[in-house]
DNA sequence: TTTATTTACGGAAACGTTTTCGGAAACGTG
DNA sequence: CACGTTTCCGAAAACGTTTCCGTAAATAAA
């Protein structure tokens, strides 16, 4: 079918060690033999079989990308970063999206034992609690990193943001804007970044002497409807907030459409922060005030850090914990 | 290091063919034996080496996604698509982004010769004006589906929007809306749905007749800022138009811009619409009329005909063009 | 000149599967 | 009972590389 290193051999004379030691520049094949295996070779246009090559080195060239969705400008941006490392590398990138659900992450994880990838960067499912399958994985010893929505209960390399801060930032953003009562938005009550984001926004609150209502800490789901339909309930149930803060992007948006719908005027009404990467937020009516984080940045980061564990083996047991910082930029509505 | 079926067969004293064959649950093979061996593999928690599996039978169960870039609704939701047929299928998907660099595209091209996968999709680069690379590509045996950035001068399936109607559709709204001297803006001029959408908005300016300014045909490239420039240029230079058609999102984002920082007031001074993915079009200030493609269904439509392909190899040479169609929603930015 | 070393290459095993071929035992049929 | 047919399984080749080992010739060291 296809012409293989057999039949280069053939051709040359030579034999099939000498190909493939000439082909992968060996110091033990003289130059001018080289020069006539890589001319031979781009003549028959031969391709090196990567499933037989991968097979004898136990060497994928591959990564997978684990995430909960591809639909939302961080995760692309972030694999956009990754894709860009991977480039350099000559590695490939396998996508798998887990749609937030766990049963998917965990039938991810099982499956990436086999040895298809040589390193998988993650970042959670908004359900996952548990995390036998990530640990049995690594015990099988491919590398993890995870990136933004880390698990710091598995030694491991991860990088993310500054959540706590900047949900204090928020949150304490809020206020200074006028707000008395901040709802919080959003999507898990497991991550550590929610948690995090969480805490802050909590924090600022005791530190400015709010009393915390926990009827205004909410969490959605992977329903855009049904999430839109809970904070239609939220604007015009008795503890309506003055101001939201919302964990997630989608979470912004659902808010936006629900005060289009009910009437509720942004900023005057109600004021809405949200940690966000839509490029187009200024442009949003009322812009959007966000919480920026450098996504390019942390997917490439992290392929960086699974790079220098794929590269050298007595990295597997040195882990970086890098926290980038996320900027907060006041917009219309949050305009006091 | 890993277990592999010489164990189960060792641990069950069976032959390694009949725990192949029972794992693939082969009729050669008692249920009795069966179980058993599907139990130690379980016990001992067997992964199955895919690279060897896919070195025997010439098949790697991966498919390629290769399109110019993640960070764009369009895509991301066509990916969406992809990964989803993908998963029910129980394959795995490697991207590869271009960045519209044909460079990069043939590079990739060339290299999935060399069977890491058994089909590719892929969207064109807005640079490509020659398709030798996916010739050659095909030839080798390599089965390719087009999705919206269609090469139409290959036999292959593809699956796109009809185009040339929504660039009709879109100008004839434009033109309905009071609009005098529409400009066209485009990433490329060489991709075919580039030029449908532009002779659609040719043959509705002539239907109109309003008469074809070259001057407001505009190209522009994968750089925001110069893309600014030139269309600040044209929103202040002498032949000013009253309408903008932007084939891509970005351009209409750009245009956005460079209205806010102008003063130009959309859509009283300047109407605008463009194809565009945004699920948030209607939250823009003003909110954006567009033209939606049914993005994920383009890419859904484009898996299964790849795994047509692949499924029967005498569909290799019956192709299918799907054309769906994409709605105009008109918004805020073209009120008459 | 003899011996050690380097240079340049070939043979063959190995990676972990799948599949072809073959065959023993059990079964069914006349 | 003799024969063909299933049923069930094993041995070994094959997939296309990489690499371990060996070695002849050329070169350097003694």
């Amino acid at each position: 079918m296809s012409v293989d290193i057999k039949m280069l051999a053939k051709n040359l004379n030579l034999s099939i060690s000498t190909i493939s030691r000439a082909l992968r520049d060996s110091y033990e094949i003289s130059d001018v033999t080289k020069t006539r295996v890589r001319e031979m070779a781009e003549k028959l246009n031969y391709h090196p079989n990567p499933y037989a090559s991968s097979l004898r080195k136990h060497k994928s060239m591959t990564i997978a990308v684990v995430i909960p969705e591809i639909t939302n400008n961080f995760f692309a941006l972030a694999i956009n970063g990754i894709e860009y490392v991977a480039q350099e590398k000559n590695y490939h990138v396998l996508i798998y999206l887990t749609h937030e659900n766990i049963k998917k992450e965990i039938g991810f994880a099982n499956h990436l034992q086999n040895g298809r990838v040589d390193g998988i960067m993650i970042s959670l499912s908004s359900e996952t609690n548990n995390y036998d399958h990530l640990i049995e994985l690594k015990s099988k010893g491919v590398p993890i990193v995870f990136f933004d929505r880390i698990c710091e209960s598995i030694e491991s390399s991860y990088i993310t943001t500054d959540d706590y801060e900047s949900g204090f930032a928020a949150t304490e953003h809020l206020i200074s804007c006028g707000c008395k009562k901040i709802a919080y938005l959003d999507l898990s009550r497991y991550l550590s970044i929610s948690n995090k984001r969480m805490l802050g926004y909590m924090s600022a609150l005791e530190k400015h002497h709010i009393s915390i209502d926990e009827r205004l800490v909410m969490r959605f789901t992977n329903n855009n409807a049904e999430n839109e339909e809970l904070i239609s309930k939220m604007l015009t149930g008795p503890n309506r907030p003055d101001g939201i803060f919302a964990s997630v992007e989608k979470l912004a948006i659902a808010s936006y459409n629900v005060c289009e719908r009910l009437k509720i005027k942004i900023p005057e009404q109600l004021k809405i922060i949200s940690f966000s990467n839509l490029e187009i937020s200024s442009l949003l009516s009322p812009s959007l005030t966000t919480i920026t984080q450098p996504a390019y940045e942390i997917g490439k980061q992290a392929a960086l850090q699974l790079f220098r564990y794929l590269e050298k083996k007595n990295m597997m047991n040195v882990h970086e914990k890098i926290i980038l910082k996320s900027t907060l930029i006041p917009r219309g509505s949050t305009r006091a």
